[in-house]
DNA sequence: GTAAAAAAGATTGTCTGATAATCTAATGAA
DNA sequence: TTCATTAGATTATCAGACAATCTTTTTTAC
């Protein structure tokens, strides 16, 4: 009869938790890059005194994220995150499931506006950015299949909020296009065309510098 | 001599991959919502033709995002997303520690600039808006610690974006929460009251409706 | 009879050890 | 040298066991 069993009210941190935070310092302190190669699983579980198990679901996590990878007689490497692997597992998730499309596409025309004067700014120093645009839309006006037509017109966004410079809406632009995927289908084909005029006149707009209008 | 040993050129896809993919459609197709119980692991396992090991190695992946819960003694559940948690971990990947000052800056003003119209519109309906952002700044003004000064103007934003109703963005602001830790140390005392300064600027034109000002 | 305490049962947490699959590097042959 | 082969290293996966923890049932005390 256990009188006085052992408990944890504060409830003890599970092991993988704590070698998720120890292999995080550790890939900061030796200042690991894409590419770089850790200590074998072995090692790494010695090394935190945990056992290869243990060690193995915090480097599977990682590996979920993109942030380790792992191969057979390779061994841990660093990896290279890949925010629409993320989201496309997040972006299922019941709780995320409310967002109605209206909110998207405010969401997605306030960071456009806001980003065309900083692709304005730099189509003036690049004519390349422009090109790539013409080209992307032009792609788009030729296209008949619905799939084709969904990729490029993201590819669009993309370029478009590439052209900015700014790399983190870059990722956010990810994550937006993974769900617009939910509600693409159902766009109507009248659309298209419209969608690829207002493309075209922000593009025209954008060499002309006229940001206002656009 | 292995004459032909079996190989594998396509690279056959993890176990816990496919264990992956299969528990995602597990979920959404018995609709299970948060705090839903799903089948024992050894269960799981069976209904999926692998390991109890295999079977971890993809629900720890999804208990790190928070997709998923588990307890010792209750089972798995579904949980809740925590964007904080996830970036946590995504933002201190190598690939993303390049991202300059400025850039951070540029992109949460591009944010902001454009979520105040959103913002101003609300506020004509709800008063709570206001008293939320004022008391925030005010609390601010009186704070004397650093690391309080960092918390609160933290929260200031978020509330600023939080009043947009674009719930998307919401996760975003909290990426870049995460990036603007690594900056906020080096911040001089002599820009806390401006920032102060600023933000109530920010505030009382919202009240005025004059959006443009701010 | 009710409520608290104790026990029993179920489930995840962690460890150990072993074998297969795969990649890298050393070795040897043409 | 260059290519094929072999050997070594490392992860992938499995099986079984026990501990820790939570839930449910049973017992006990009043």
């Amino acid at each position: 009869m256990p009188l006085v069993k052992q408990m944890n009210v504060i409830g003890r941190p599970k092991l993988r938790t704590i070698v998720a935070e120890r292999l995080k310092t550790f890939i900061v302190k030796h200042n690991l890059q894409s590419g770089d190669r850790l200590p074998t699983e072995t090692e790494l579980a010695k090394k935190f005194g945990v056992s290869r198990l243990s060690l193995r679901e915090a480097t599977k996590s990682f590996e979920f994220l993109g942030i380790l990878e792992s191969k057979p007689g390779r061994g841990l490497t660093v990896g290279s995150v890949n925010m629409e692997r993320v989201t496309e597992y997040l972006g299922f998730h019941p709780a995320l499931h409310g967002i109605s499309l209206s909110e998207l596409i405010d969401t997605r025309v306030l960071i456009e506006t806001g980003v065309l004067a900083h692709v304005s700014q730099r189509m003036k120093e690049n004519d390349v950015l422009y090109d790539k645009l013409s080209t992307i839309n032009e792609s788009l006006r030729q296209t008949r299949s619905l799939a084709r037509w969904i990729e490029l017109d993201s590819a669009f966004h993309r370029e478009l909020i590439c052209a900015s410079g700014l790399s983190p809406l870059m990722a956010f632009t990810d994550v937006l296009a993974v769900f617009f995927k939910r509600f693409r289908e159902s766009i109507q084909k009248a659309e298209w065309s419209q969608g690829i005029q207002s493309h075209q006149q922000i593009i025209e707009f954008l060499k002309a510098g006229r940001v206002v209008d656009a």
